[in-house]
DNA sequence: ATGCCGTGGAAACCACGA
């Protein structure tokens, strides 16, 4: 069974790249963040068309998550991570699909940092980690998936010297990271390729993709029930080069 | 050193992204 997450940069302005990889890439079940299109303006007749179930979280200009499947139904757990019932913010979702507990998240950015933003973004974590230990407890098949906004280390960003003071990288986002996967959390693509550069996100600005200036910041985090059955990863760096594509990525694994 | 690009919604600019 193949795993992928994605997030889109808004699916309806991006759906033709979205259509496309999906047909080439053929993913069985989808993770998608940054829909920036609300509840009622998802494109579910051309996922549809394309094989697809669908459960979506959508919100009015920004964010937005979405789970779709292929020839699966998607039973959804929830939409709303626990622990802030002033958050109305669409970047949690979580289902239940083909025996696998799939929560599809978009970490807030957090920048400017520091500030009210990056204070959000790690009160989001903490959230994220409370649920994501209740899950473990299940011990049952888990996978978080989606855009965390986090780059894990050093070997995860292009130039780690400019990014100290970011949000996505500076030290307490790091830590928040790795106490999170240290619940018991493997983190797929870093346990297939312990030593290996490698991207999911190149700005759209300064020619970064062909300069190859990119930053890890996509993740699959596999509970040891899962864990045990991933037998292959990566990301399909190339759909970063279309025309009208994302800034982000697809990454996918393989699980057995 | 820098939203230089790109999206969506509102309004012909704005907020936001990483």
């Amino acid at each position: 069974m193949k795993i992928a997450t994605y997030n889109v940069n808004g699916i309806n302005g991006h759906l033709s790249v979205l259509l496309k990889w999906l047909e080439e890439s053929a993913p069985d079940i989808v993770c998608l963040q940054e829909l920036k299109a609300p509840q009622d303006n998802f494109p579910h007749e051309a996922i549809s068309s394309a094989g697809y179930n669908a459960v979506w979280n959508g919100q009015k200009q920004w964010n937005g998550v979405a789970i779709l499947a292929k020839g699966m139904e998607i039973q959804e757990v929830g939409r709303i991570l626990p622990g802030d019932p002033e958050d109305m913010q669409s970047r949690y979702l979580e289902a239940l699909v083909g025996g696998i507990v799939v929560a599809c998240i978009y970490l807030p950015n957090g920048n400017p940092a520091p500030g009210p933003k990056l204070d959000y973004k790690m009160r989001w974590m903490e959230r994220l980690s409370a649920r994501a230990k209740v899950l473990l407890e299940h011990k049952v098949p888990v996978a978080i998936a989606g855009d965390f906004n986090a780059i894990p280390t050093e070997l995860d960003v292009y130039k780690p010297e400019k990014y100290k003071e970011d949000a996505l990288f500076c030290i307490e986002v790091r830590e928040a990271f790795r106490s999170l996967v240290n619940q018991g959390w493997t983190d797929s693509i870093r346990s297939l390729y312990p030593d290996e550069t490698i991207y999911t996100f190149w700005d759209y600005f300064r020619s970064a993709y062909s300069r190859n200036a990119g930053m890890r910041i996509d993740h699959f985090l596999l509970s040891p029930e899962l864990a045990g059955r991933l037998q292959s990863g990566g990301v399909d760096k190339d759909v970063r080069g279309w025309e009208k594509t994302s800034d982000h990525a697809p990454v996918w694994i393989q699980i057995a």
